[in-house]
DNA sequence: CCTCTTAGCTAATTAAAATTAGCCTTATTA
DNA sequence: TAATAAGGCTAATTTTAATTAGCTAAGAGG
């Protein structure tokens, strides 16, 4: 019963390091501790599984984003947060965006298969541009408004400080993607980005 | 003597819309009109020709490197084209830094078969980073350290607002990357974002 | 305790792609 | 002008990976 949850596992590990068309089911099979052949007891074939993970990655993006979390709308519920925030506060949340975009295992992982397949798939594309782009956009936007109404930052086009809030972060996401090593670097740059931000658009 | 750079060209077209994984010699072959066979009087075999495409690439980026262009290091060249640079001008640039990224057509096959393949080779991932990150951070760094020595910005930190410049830029980049339809919007954001920054950054 | 399902295995089988063999034409050149 | 090399082709061959067949043990439930 796990077993069929642990394919998904170890296949979308496989898929968010190669690729779909580099990895082999006796590989996946291997990680699960099982046989290829055993693998069909639990789907019907190789892309059978991969669609499953797509599938999972669309329900969990549902249920995510109807609550409240990086990518969510809850502007009302953090707009309390925020009101008449501290530099180093708005320090901590974006340290914390970062850390949870790069370490979350499961998001880390999504986000390099997305990588990786993005080209190949409009519907993957799409689903790429969503999570790392329309939605973090729409949220920060929707909070820097408030900031602005609330005379907390200076009233400039919420939408592009809200990219210019953003990039950064993604940036230096992508690098730490590919040369884990650079963490501490990108931190301190991190760090130093939204202090900067905050001080120029500060009322 | 042409069909040997024909394979190449063909199969970098291929790998960026693809990936490695997903390329079949024998679609390297029909695009450049021979038949698969035939690809093996020019190269050992399918990973000869990934290699031939890397080995290629390093040249150009040695060369360009070496010579002014987006990620070079002639900053005293610029200095002077930038000293007192209007708003106009800095969106002129930033406009055509994106759209020379976005519609370069070898430019453009690198980027993606780097981005599709950058997890599974740690070369490639450093290619990668110098090329999106290291490079233009730099360049960036360079010239605007220039441009406040100049007293037209604020003195701030030059790295950072590089990645400030920047990011956005790269951000926007992506995004059409995998939604060629979405560039009249990002080039919307562009303008604004480069205007912006402008009017938070000078002096 | 019997039987049926589940989920594993090994041993095929199939399918697809890469690569090799070997032939043919053209063009160069000694 | 004969020899040779380059570069193409078709027809194998090899390799590799996906998938199927069919056996078996374990355990659930009547």
């Amino acid at each position: 019963m796990d077993t069929k949850k642990k394919i998904l596992e170890v296949a979308l590990t496989l898929f968010s390091e190669k690729g779909y068309g580099n990895v082999y089911v006796g590989q996946i099979a291997e990680g699960v501790g099982i046989k290829a052949p055993s693998l069909y007891k639990h789907y019907k074939s190789k892309q059978a599984i991969f669609d499953a993970i797509l599938e999972e990655m669309r329900n969990r993006y549902d249920k995510e984003a109807a609550h409240l979390n990086i990518t969510g709308n809850d502007f009302f519920v953090d707009s309390k947060v925020y009101n008449n925030i501290s530099e180093d506060e708005l320090v901590k949340m974006g340290i914390g965006l970062f850390s949870f975009f790069l370490h979350d295992e499961y998001e880390c992982k999504f986000r390099k298969m997305l990588t990786i397949e993005q080209f190949s798939d409009k519907e993957l594309a799409e689903l790429f541009s969503r999570q790392y782009f329309n939605e973090p956009i729409k949220y920060q936007t929707g909070l820097l408004q408030l900031l602005i109404m609330q005379g907390n930052m200076k009233n400039e086009d919420a939408n592009v400080m809200a990219l210019q809030f953003f990039a950064p972060i993604y940036l230096l996401m992508t690098v730490c993607d590919r040369e884990p090593q650079r963490e501490a670097e990108a931190l301190q740059m991190l760090e130093k980005h939204i202090r900067q931000f905050s001080r120029m658009y500060k009322e």
